[in-house]
DNA sequence: AAGCGTAATTTTGAATTCATAATTTAGTCA
DNA sequence: TGACTAAATTATGAATTCAAAATTACGCTT
C-alpha cells in the first residue's frame, strides 16, 4: 500500500461548499480521520453515499488510500452525528431520512436558527449585513432564472453568515451537525414552484428584519422558515415512498 | 492481556445516573467504543480525569482491559462531543471549562430547553407529570436538608424527564451532549446560598407550569433558568480563577 | 428445481505491530 | 551550575494481523 497517498489526495479540496479558500494548509494539517468526516459526509450528502445503502469499508479505504483504522475513527464520529448507523458485525450503514427524523430534526433546527438569529441582531456588523444583502440579491437572481443549484448554494451561505454573525461556535457546530442530517433529503430537485416562491418570500423578510436588526422578529420568521421547510421535505418523502 | 475482561467488567454499571436499570443487557450489548465512550464521560464529570489534563491512553487501556484501537475510536467520538480536544501526536486533553465556552454553550442549552418545556407540554401525559411533581417534592426535601448530592441528583431527572416527554430524540440528545460539557464546572459544590434558594424558586415556577401545561411560559422559564445557571457559574469560575 | 445444511469466503471488531513524532534523559561545554 | 545538544525512551498515528461473526457458495436431499 502506498503511504501518504491519501495526505496528497486530501490536498484537492472538491469544492466544499462549507469552506471557503485558504483553508487547505489547516486540511492538510487535519489528522487523518477529521479529514475522512468531511470526505465521507460529502459522499453522504453528495447522493454518493445513498440513504440505506452500506458503506463500503474496503472499497473507500482504497479510493482514499488509507487503512482501515482511520477509516473506522470516522465512521464511529459519523455515527454519533446521526449520518451513519453502525450495527454490530453487520457495519456501517447510510442512514435514511425517516419522516420522524424530519419531525424531530427541524424543530431543533429552528430553534438553533431563531437563536442564531437573535444572537446574529445583536453582533452583526454592518459590512457584513451588506454582505448578506449581497448574497440575498444573488439568490433572488438565481430564483428568476430558476437555477436551482445556485439557488440552494447562496442559500446555504446566507443562512451560514448569519450563523457566523451570531458569534457562537457551539451554536454553528450543532446548526450544521444537523443541517447535514437533513441534507441526506436531496428533495430541492422536486420543491414545488410554489414552495419555491414561499421560500423566496420568507427571505425577504429574513433580510429585511436583519437589516431592522429586529432579534426577535427575526428569530420567530427563522423558525417558521424551518417549519415550512419541514412541511415541504415530509411532502417530498411521502411522494417519494408513493412513488416507490 | 486478559481478553473479555472488559465485557466482563463492563455489566457492572457504576450508578450512571442517566441510565435506568434493565439495560444492562443492552449495555453488554454495545460495542467496545460505545461503552467506552460512555465511560470515559462518567470519568471527565466525576473529575476522575480533571479538565486540562491529559487523558492517560494506556493506563485507560489497562483499566479497562482494552487495547488502544476501540480506545481511540472513543476518543474521537469524545473530540466531537467536545469533552476532550485531540491535539496532533501529542494524544487527547480534557478540555476546561472556560468563561467562553460558558457564554457559548449555555444559550444554547437555553434554547434547546425553552423547546423540550414548550414540546413536553403539548406530549407530556398526566401520570408523567404526577412523576416529575413527585421528584419536585423529594428535590425539595433534599433542599431543606442541604443535602447537595441528592438536590443535584433529582435536579437532574426533572430535566431529563422533561426532555423524554418532549418526544424528541435528537432534542435529547442534543441536549445531553452540551450538558455533559458543562458538567465538567462542578460548580455545585460551590454554588451560594441565594443562587440555590432562586434555582428553588425557578423549579417552582417550572413545575407549576408544567402542571398548567403552558408551554410557552415553561419554554421562557426554562430559557431563563438557564440564563441564570450560566451567570452561577461564570461567576463561580472568576472565582476559581482567582483562587488559583 | 426449491429448500436445507455445511463448508468456504468475506467482513468485522479488536489486538498487535511498526514508523514517526514528541518527550525525557544524559552528557557536554561554557 | 546552567544552558544546549544528542541519544534513549516513550507515545502517537496508522497499517497490519488475527479471531470471530456474518455472508456467500456449494452440494445434497427431496
Amino acid at each position: 500500500m502506498l503511504r501518504g497517498f491519501l495526505k496528497w489526495h486530501l490536498n484537492d479540496n472538491p469544492g466544499n461548499p462549507m469552506t471557503e479558500n485558504a483553508t487547505v494548509y489547516e486540511i492538510s494539517r487535519k489528522s487523518l480521520h477529521q479529514e475522512l468526516v468531511s470526505r465521507i459526509q460529502l459522499l453522504i450528502i453528495s447522493g454518493d453515499l445513498a440513504p440505506g445503502t452500506k458503506v463500503p469499508e474496503k472499497s473507500l479505504c482504497e479510493r482514499f488510500g488509507v487503512s482501515r483504522t482511520p477509516l473506522r475513527e470516522a465512521l464511529k464520529v459519523l455515527a454519533s452525528d446521526g449520518l451513519v448507523r453502525l450495527e454490530p458485525n453487520r457495519g456501517a450503514w447510510v442512514t435514511l431520512v425517516t419522516a420522524s427524523e424530519v419531525e424531530e430534526v427541524f424543530p431543533v433546527l429552528g430553534a438553533l436558527e431563531a437563536l442564531s438569529g437573535e444572537l446574529a441582531c445583536q453582533n452583526i456588523t454592518d459590512e457584513e449585513i451588506r454582505a448578506v444583502r449581497d448574497l440575498h440579491d444573488r439568490m433572488i437572481v438565481s430564483y428568476e432564472d430558476r437555477n436551482l443549484d445556485e439557488y440552494f448554494k447562496i442559500n446555504q451561505k446566507i443562512h451560514r453568515h448569519i450563523l457566523v454573525a451570531a458569534r457562537n461556535d457551539t451554536l454553528t457546530t450543532s446548526c450544521q451537525a444537523l443541517s447535514l442530517r437533513m441534507q441526506r433529503a436531496r428533495y430541492l430537485a422536486n420543491m414545488s414552484e410554489e414552495r419555491w416562491a414561499a421560500a423566496v418570500q420568507e427571505h425577504e423578510k429574513i433580510i429585511h428584519l436583519l437589516e431592522a436588526r429586529d432579534g426577535a422578529q427575526l428569530g420567530t420568521t427563522l423558525a417558521a422558515h424551518m417549519s415550512a421547510k419541514q412541511d415541504s421535505v415530509l411532502r417530498w418523502l411521502y411522494a417519494q415512498k408513493a412513488s416507490n
